[in-house]
Parts: C-alpha cells; sequence; structure tokens
DNA sequence: GGGCTGGCATAAGGCAGCCTTATGGATCCC
DNA sequence: GGGATCCATAAGGCTGCCTTATGCCAGCCC
C-alpha cells in the first residue's frame, strides 16, 4: 500500500498509444510508425489491458478515446514531445560538437592556427579543443578525437600518423653571431634552453657526438615545445623542437638551423579516434581536413627542401 | 532534409538510461526496473548507438553522465515522471470509479435507495449511474456494468439474474373504496395507468379472463414503471407494476394488491459487465453488493409471505 | 440492393530482440 | 592480498512483437 513508482506500462505500446490519439486512427498510426494495423491494434489492446480500462470505443470505420483514454491523451503526447526535444537536442550536439583532446603544442602551433580553414569548410561543426598532457582514454572521457604522440599501437582506435616525433636543434639567429659553430659539438658553447631534455642525447648520437654530459647545465626547463621554440626565438638558447611545429619561423629565419641533421624517434604524432565511431560525420570531416592538411605540410617540406638543394 | 520528427529512440532503452541516470548506478537501476545490471548495460549501449555518442563515463566501480547524458537526463526524467503521472490518474479513476448503465425504474427504485449502503462499505469507489432506455452495447460504450432487462443470453457477458419481471396491479386503498373488486375482472371497473401496456394482457390471461379489450381507454402510459407506481399511489388508477420496485409501498400499505397474482414473464432484470473484466476489483466489489442486497430482498419478500398466509 | 471500400479484430506463425546466466577485468577496501 | 563491488561481454534461450491473412461490420455508390 506504500507509494510504489506504479510500473509503468511497456513503453512501446504507450508510443503506439500516443499516435493513435494523436490521429484517432489505429491504421494512421500505423503509417506513422512504419508497422501495420494488426500491430497497433495489438499493443493498444496490450495497454488497455494493462491500465485495466477500454482508451478507445470501438465503432464502425472508426475508433474514439473514451474518457480515460482522453484524460491521458494529452499527457502523453506531452511527455513524448519533450522526449523528442531532447533527444533531438542531444543528437544536434552530437553531429556538431566535435571534442578533441591533443597535445599542448600540437594546439597551439599546428591546430589552432588551421582551425579557420575548418571552420570554413564546415561552418556547422564546431570544435572544441582541450589540452592534456597525459594520454586520455576514449573509455574514461568523453571525447570524439585524440592527437596522441606514441608508436601508433592503440588497440581499439582508429589511427592516422601526422607527421613524425623528431627533433632538431634551432636558435635565433642573433645567438650564433659572433660563436664558431661549425660542428656539432659546438652546439655546447650555445646555452641550451632544456638540456635535461633526453632527446639531446640522442640528437648528438645522430650527430657522432659521444658522452655529452649536460647535467651540470642550469635547467630551464620548460616542457612545452611551444614555449621553447619562443624562448629560441627571443634568443636565450638553443632549443631542440620539431620542424613541424615552426614552420612559419624556419621559413622567416626568425629561428635557424645551425645543422640540417634531424634526431629521429620511433614515435610520431597520431590522430586517433574510436574504431566504433568511424562512421560519424563530423570524425570524418575532421579527419580528411587534418590529413589534408598534414598532406599539405609535406608538400611544402619537400618544396622547402628543394629550395635549400638548389 | 525537411523537419523530419526525428525518430524517437526505442522507449525500453529510454526508460532504462532514465533509471540509470537517476541512479548514476546500472546496478541500482537495474534493481529498480527488476532486471539485471547485463541488461541495463546492454540497454544503454543500445541508445548509445542510437544517439550516436555515449551517455556515461565508465568509471572504475562507477559510471557518470557525459555532457550529453546529462543533457538528456533531466529532460528524460520529467517526461517519465509526467507519463507515471498521467498512468497513475487514470489508474486511480479505473479503480474508484465505476460507471453502470441502468434502465429507469430499476435507477430510481432499487438502486439509488440502496446505494448509501455501497458507499459505507466501498467509501473509495465512486459510483456513476447512467439511465439508458435502450440497452447499451459494452464494446460501442465506455461503462464498466450494465443493468439489463432480458432472457441473459448475450455473449461475452458475464450476468447475474437479479429478479424475474413480474407484473401485479396495484393500486391506492382509497381507490377500492366503494368499490366491488371480488374477480379479477372487476379490475376493469377501475382506470387502468397505461392499458396499453402489453403486460396487462398477459395477466388478465394468467387470471383466466380472456379477450380483455382494452384498446378503447384512454392511455395515460407514463412508459416508466417509476412515474407509474407514483400514479397508482396518487390514486389515479390500478398500475401494473413489479413488487421489487415497490417494496416499502407494499410494507406500508400506500400500495394494495387487489389480488397476489403475479403474471410472469421470460425476462429478468440483470446484472452485467464484460467477462474480460470480472477480475477487476470494483466490478467484484459491485457485483457481490447488488447480489448479497438482492438476496435481502428474497428474505424480506419470504418473510412478507409467511406474514401473509398467518 | 448488391458489390465495394474502409476500418478494426483476430488467429497463426516466425523471427528478432531482449533478458539471463556466466565469466572476466578492474578497482577499492579491509 | 583476498574479497567485494561494479561494469562489459559472450552465449543462448525464450517471449514478445510484428506480419500476413482473413473476417466482420457498416457505410457508400451505382
Amino acid at each position: 500500500m506504500s507509494k510504489l513508482p506504479s510500473k509503468l506500462p511497456p513503453m512501446s505500446a504507450v508510443r503506439v498509444f500516443e499516435a493513435a490519439a494523436r490521429h484517432q486512427s489505429f491504421t494512421r498510426a500505423a503509417e506513422e510508425l512504419g508497422m501495420t494495423q494488426a500491430a497497433v491494434s495489438y499493443q493498444i489492446k496490450i495497454l488497455e489491458d494493462r491500465v485495466g480500462a477500454p482508451l478507445f470505443i470501438r465503432l464502425p470505420r472508426q475508433v474514439r478515446l473514451t474518457a480515460k483514454g482522453r484524460q491521458l491523451a494529452p499527457a502523453v503526447t506531452e511527455a513524448f514531445e519533450a522526449l523528442r526535444n531532447a533527444f533531438e537536442g542531444v543528437e544536434e550536439m552530437v553531429q556538431t560538437v566535435l571534442s578533441i583532446t591533443t597535445l599542448s603544442t600540437f594546439a597551439s602551433n599546428w591546430l589552432v592556427p588551421r582551425l579557420g580553414r575548418f571552420r570554413q569548410l564546415h561552418p556547422n561543426v564546431a570544435v572544441q579543443i582541450a589540452v592534456a598532457t597525459e594520454i586520455v582514454e576514449f573509455t574514461q572521457s568523453e571525447f570524439d578525437m585524440g592527437i596522441r604522440s606514441g608508436t601508433g599501437d592503440w588497440p581499439g582506435l582508429e589511427t592516422h600518423v601526422l607527421f613524425p616525433n623528431q627533433f632538431i636543434p634551432v636558435c635565433s639567429p642573433e645567438l650564433l653571431r659572433g660563436v664558431e659553430v661549425q660542428e656539432p659539438i659546438d652546439i655546447l658553447k650555445l646555452p641550451l634552453i632544456s638540456p635535461s631534455d633526453p632527446w639531446w642525447q640522442d640528437w648528438f648520437a645522430a650527430a657522432g657526438v659521444k658522452n655529452v654530459d649536460l647535467s651540470r647545465r642550469p635547467d630551464n626547463s620548460l616542457g612545452v615545445q611551444q614555449f621553447e621554440g619562443m624562448a629560441a626565438i627571443a634568443g636565450q638558447g638553443v632549443a631542440l623542437i620539431n620542424p613541424f611545429f615552426f614552420p612559419d619561423d624556419l621559413a622567416s629565419g626568425r629561428l635557424v638551423k645551425p645543422f640540417d641533421l634531424l634526431a629521429t624517434t620511433d614515435r610520431s604524432y597520431w590522430l586517433v579516434y574510436p574504431k566504433a565511431r568511424r562512421r560519424s560525420a563530423k570524425i570524418e570531416a575532421f579527419r580528411d581536413w587534418v590529413l589534408s592538411e598534414v598532406a599539405g605540410d609535406s608538400e611544402r617540406t619537400v618544396a622547402a627542401h628543394v629550395k635549400t638543394a638548389t
């Protein structure tokens, strides 16, 4: 006798009732719902049994709501209208909002500067960018896509490689003035922005310089390539950066490469998203756009190399 | 691209989502809905596929709504609340309102005078009485029960006989004053309330009086036994009435029976209702009460006969 | 008035969707 | 570290729902 939430009747039957009440006709309700008239009749009967009273009076060639039916119909229609609105709102959000988790420098030095072009291509998609320093699990977050650095073996994810994780020392042209830098080892004459960055060891190794001890150098480590690049541009020292992130600064000469030697790694930057959602229109759109931008980068890089070669 | 009403997702899944969102837990939602946790997980996944985005983030030992889920949950809960209210309202109406179609005299001279006792027995049931002169089809109306006169062969209906349709001439004692009424045929010395009533023929036949011509008498026919009884009480003539309808008037002597001869018919009064709804509590209550009242009538009738016999 | 049409009811039958059981993984807690 | 809690997933069975087919009833039209 307590106030049990009085189990709701089967929702499928309620939905059929709603349509039938609106149309005052089982046949037309069946059409709207894409099922047969017999199915509507069946579902209405289910509901009437459940409620314990007829909801329609069966007249020749038509049905009419009973008092109980009339009491029920407006509330049910209203409730379904609310549900429809709610789901439409969410579905619009699903289609138009694309949230992506990225790495800091990728966001600031690659993605954000280009986003305007994506907006022009897809004005109906709003991109929400979240910067994360650690890899974000899709199962434990609500991002649609992600930019990651790694080797690309993430089970369950669709992956697209963007460009390699490679490093080259850069600095401002002013920093080199008056300093003789002929061999890679000469770099050590200059201040390093992040001497504790392990990739320095790799670069020196690639340059044939062994046993470099950087541990005693003052560590100004900024942690984020973007800031290291900015520090280098400001003449504060030599930074080890990924040239993909500083194309304009390299092209304009704000940053110069004392040596054309790249330290490569086994890691790359990847665009990833859950395999299960690879069919989503907004995800396809963003993926295609990112890949086309990357392709443009490569062309420009090739062009730059050609120019350098001449 | 037009504004299609964007098909709603399966309602069963929505209902599960509503409970899960409220509890922030699949397990507790399953308990509420009386199903297993696996079923909840399954239905949520259905809905997420349908919506195209996750609605819950799966965290260790708990789930949390995503932004989309949070957008959806309140509206869905509200809609279901409205549905619950609507169905509760109707169900209360179903349980507490009993509508019955009756014959006019049965209502005025039998049912209404006794209804107070039913109300005392079942204060939570409100009886709505509708008087109809013709038989009302249950399939084309919304009555719970009916009082009918007939032979009781109505397919699909549960029937309970109440009392026979039988007739006896009655009049006010004043009408007999100074008139010699020894034999049935003497009735003809008195004015008849409804001489065109065919049952008069049957009564005279039962009394052994043949070929009575009442066609030339003025027809004051009132059509309704109740009124005919009232006219008789007022001394306007002899009425042919069913004694079950005038127990008090007969007991008090406001109406007297010149002869103790009943004209019987093959018809009776019946309490009927659709077989399909025979389990309804209010119907059972009303049926039991009516039958007990009828049983009381019979006892009183027997008592009266005994008294007459002594 | 007889055929035709439109609308709902009902029976039979088949398939799919839903639910259950069982298990595994992950984390929290004692 | 072991147990408990909570969710995901696979396998499998059953039931519920939908379809097809048919019937009935009443109105309509020629």
